[in-house]
DNA sequence: CTAGTTTGCCTATAAGCTTTAGGCAAAAGC
DNA sequence: GCTTTTGCCTAAAGCTTATAGGCAAACTAG
């Protein structure tokens, strides 16, 4: 019988996949197999368990997020680097609900600080340099700007402002514009 | 043998106690039937599946979560609301971390418009009368206190800001005080 | 290029969760 | 007290996770 090439990596993707399309809490060890059209314990080969599976998942999508986050904050600052990262976000999230919630998984310490969290932590701060915050206030600043994004992110995807004007889009500018203009304010302090 | 007295009410709570010990996606049918020393069987009557179950859990919390925002909110008015309904919010979350994420579980849209969601809003609305913000504004800032409240709360829950130094609780002061000047803010303009 | 080793996917199996069907005894109604 | 209703039961099927052990494909050496 021919083999089917199973690798950590290629699970991880295609885990991936099936998380955007069925929802990431509804990824399975037999879900994946079926996909691979392989038997379920042929992944226990390649995944120690099923937490294992969830966990790259989230490691591989925290490094996507993070990438596309720099990509997006390459060569903007102030108002406009807020936005990029802003959009960068909120856009993965409605690309890829999957691994968004993925990212979301609560990761162990260790692997957490292994993983690509750090750096969305740098890039939040970068960001915030363009607004000269004194400490702690860009801790605090950092915070409320994840808490507005995942919170705003998620009630959007859980279908939250679907049933009332106006639209998602025309409260995510309002949102991101007052976040600017509160920094601005912050600073002037 | 003696009956054990299950009805929908008992396992509802149970359930959303269960729900703050273990989390709410462990909830199982199976579990809950061990609560009460019973065959999972016997749950079946009373509920639909577990599907039914856990939205009766949810609407619960959220009849529970809007009780105690109205308790709070009484009596208030501007940014002493806000810090109140802030904290109501918060709290629960802390407390009942179980409920606090059944809450936040998809509803069918006829199911969400009969919950306890809708004074959830109108609550809102209220606290932000004191801001006296025209439409559409008042919508847009209806979607971003949901935003960073949930989003705060989710982070902090999820361990964000265990490991960093200030404590969440001086970001949450930072964060509601700072929401309050941004909405005297929009007034103005 | 063939013999030995490693690796990859297999079958078999067990245990837990969900859900339905049908039974029997306790409680409620007359 | 007798009947009806109700509540919890046993039984069973289908799905999931997970482990153990087997056989053949693919690599590695001589």
């Amino acid at each position: 019988m021919v083999r089917a090439g199973l690798t950590p990596e290629r699970l991880t993707l295609a885990g991936a996949e099936l998380a955007d399309e069925v929802g990431f809490d509804q990824v399975t060890v037999s879900a994946l197999a079926r996909r691979f059209d392989v038997k379920v314990a042929s992944l226990y080969s390649h995944l120690k368990n099923s937490q294992d599976l969830k966990t790259r998942i989230a490691l591989f999508a925290l490094e996507e997020l993070a990438d596309r986050v720099a990509d997006a904050l390459a060569g903007r600052a102030g108002k406009d680097a807020l936005a990029a990262f802003a959009d960068a976000y909120r856009d993965y999230a409605r690309e890829h609900p999957g691994r968004y919630a993925a990212a979301r998984l609560r990761l162990d310490p260790e692997t957490a600080a292994a993983s690509a969290g750090v750096r969305h932590a740098q890039m939040a701060r970068a960001l915030l340099r363009g607004y000269d915050l004194p400490e702690p206030d860009q801790t605090h600043a950092v915070r409320m700007l994840g808490s507005v994004f995942h919170g705003y992110v998620s009630l959007e995807l859980a279908g939250g402002f679907e049933h009332s004007a106006p639209g998602a889009e025309e409260s995510w500018a309002w949102v991101v514009d007052s976040l600017d203009s509160l920094l601005r304010n912050r600073t002037a302090r």
